[in-house]
DNA sequence: TGAAAATAATGAGTTTGAATCATAGATGCT
DNA sequence: AGCATCTATGATTCAAACTCATTATTTTCA
């Protein structure tokens, strides 16, 4: 009558406890719904316990499910810090981080992502490589960086993308914009305003490159380092800016502005971490990797981790 | 390239590390040497870092194998905890220990196995049914004891034998005894000797019953209720005494008396823990059983958890 | 040092059981 | 109510964990 448990069935519970679901659990943990609930089962037959009140959603808890998922909660961080220990008994402690981004935006996740991951490698060398490059995996290859953010993957042979999020950018308009009634905006609803954006070369904006260059749009332009200030010049109906949703979902709840698919499919944009492909085993690398994942699914509302 | 660690290779490292040898880790488990050999590959394959150095007897861990099995001494008792705490929430906090113990020395590793009891279960009530009793089995039918520490097992139909383990008597004899100089005693040795034992019936001395009755021999006797004094008489030349090799390992270091198997093949003494059949479920009694053998094999020189 | 004994490694073969697939049953939402 | 979403179940598949049989290695002891 010994116990039946193991780790696999740990992940599963904090999985479940995280996403509320079976779908979803199973889903973030690569396996079927199916494979989750014959885990259950089983787990509940051992214990002669449910661990899970049915018929509510989301799922809830029975104190022996809590229990287990706090055994989890303690636990799995355990397992994950030896395997950390022993990464870096194999490879050595040091190495250098130097990351090159090519975005604004993903300043905001990639400071929390970077503070998680200085604490589980300290001895790492941790930069940013700075400035808007037109061309962040030139930099690999110059041994100028180490990792770059990108946002589609041009098929290099020797770098490895690793797929991070994807998510929706939308088109920002003021309130009583004459373009404020539509579902959905086409290219040409861009040809007569003016485009609020960053200042980055057009390769970069990913509403330049996807949608109005292929329809030979080329809107008048006016551009400002600061997200807020492009809110606001849009507020006073200074023109349209594109941002991810994620970074305006705050503005959005507060009605003030309005966002609007662009096509009637959306605009998705893409994420990739690129590394030279002979480094990309190296494990303080697929472990940022990993964190990046986490740190921006818990704090960016309604991205994609599967893309 | 997700981690294949499974609480299963924790078990089986720590397994090796208090045993020194596949062999012996592997009866412990209950599983083959092949086994554990393939699982050791598979990790060390899998870390792509050895985790014993080979060819060295006993078994000597690398750097990575260290950290593991620190994790695992982190980790299982977490789970041990965790498995108590639901057995807790099926069952009840409460129930009641009573303890019928028929032997003297069994007292030396009782008393350890109740005190870790006493913590991991504190809310049962514990305590030990005083006085010894012929027959202590019958204690169980009478709900005077829930448990009862038993030399043999009768086929009882409502009674559930756990073994606890096992371990040699030995006889006891001055330096210069005359006896001495054989490899070991037969019954016919013991007829003109003085018999010295514990005041208790003769049912209870596994000497007498299992080997000088069967042959018609019966000493002279002198009881005394402690085990130094025995080893006081027998090293004053006044007799003969029979105990359990484990509870006078330190007096036979120290040559203050002699050792000697009894009969050709020796004497194994087996406990057994005796519950009521319908109880022999709960997770309590079960845990105590575990405890006692854990204990005893921690305290105990040379007894034999396989029986 | 060399032979015998003990222990570990290996490879093939078997069995277990964890996952998937297909589908039925629940539950919640408008 | 009825549709959409989620969970449970049973049959089947398949990977991998284990055992068995054997070889290789290490330890022990004469």
């Amino acid at each position: 009558m010994q116990s039946i448990l193991e780790l696999r069935h740990l992940k599963t519970l904090a999985a479940i406890r995280d996403t509320g679901s079976l779908t979803r659990a199973a889903e973030r943990l690569h396996l079927t719904q199916s494979a989750l609930s014959h885990q259950l089962r089983q787990l509940e037959e051992h214990y002669a316990m449910p661990l899970f009140a049915r018929k509510s959603a989301p799922l809830k808890l029975t104190p022996a499910g809590e229990r287990l998922v706090a055994l989890a909660d303690g636990v799995l961080p355990q397992i994950a810090g030896t395997e950390r220990d022993i990464a870096k008994l194999r490879e050595g402690e040091a190495g250098s981080l130097r990351i090159a981004v090519e975005c604004h935006t993903c300043f905001d996740w990639l400071m929390p992502a970077m503070d998680t991951f200085r604490g589980r490698w300290p001895e790492v060398e941790l930069d940013i490589v700075s400035g808007f490059h037109a061309d962040p995996v030139g930099l690999l290859f110059d041994d100028r960086a180490d990792l770059a953010i990108v946002s589609d993957i041009d098929a290099e042979a020797r770098i490895h993308f690793a797929p991070l999020f994807a998510y929706d950018m939308v088109a920002l308009l003021a309130n009583d914009h004459p373009l404020a009634g539509k579902a959905w905006l086409s290219a040409e609803d861009f040809r007569d305003e003016t485009l609020i954006t960053y200042p980055v070369p057009d390769e970069m904006l990913d509403l330049v490159r996807q949608v109005l260059k292929p329809a030979g749009v080329n809107p008048k332009r006016r551009t400002t380092e600061l997200t807020v200030a492009m809110l606001q010049l849009v507020a006073s109906r200074r023109g349209i800016a594109a941002l991810p949703r994620w970074s305006v979902q705050h503005y959005l709840d507060r009605g003030y502005v309005v966002a609007k698919p662009v096509t009637e499919n959306g605009l998705t944009a893409r994420l990739y971490a690129a590394m030279p492909q002979e480094r990309a085993g190296a494990a303080y690398l697929r472990d940022f990797v990993d964190i990046v994942r986490e740190v921006s699914a818990a704090e960016l509302p309604g991205i994609q981790l599967a893309l």
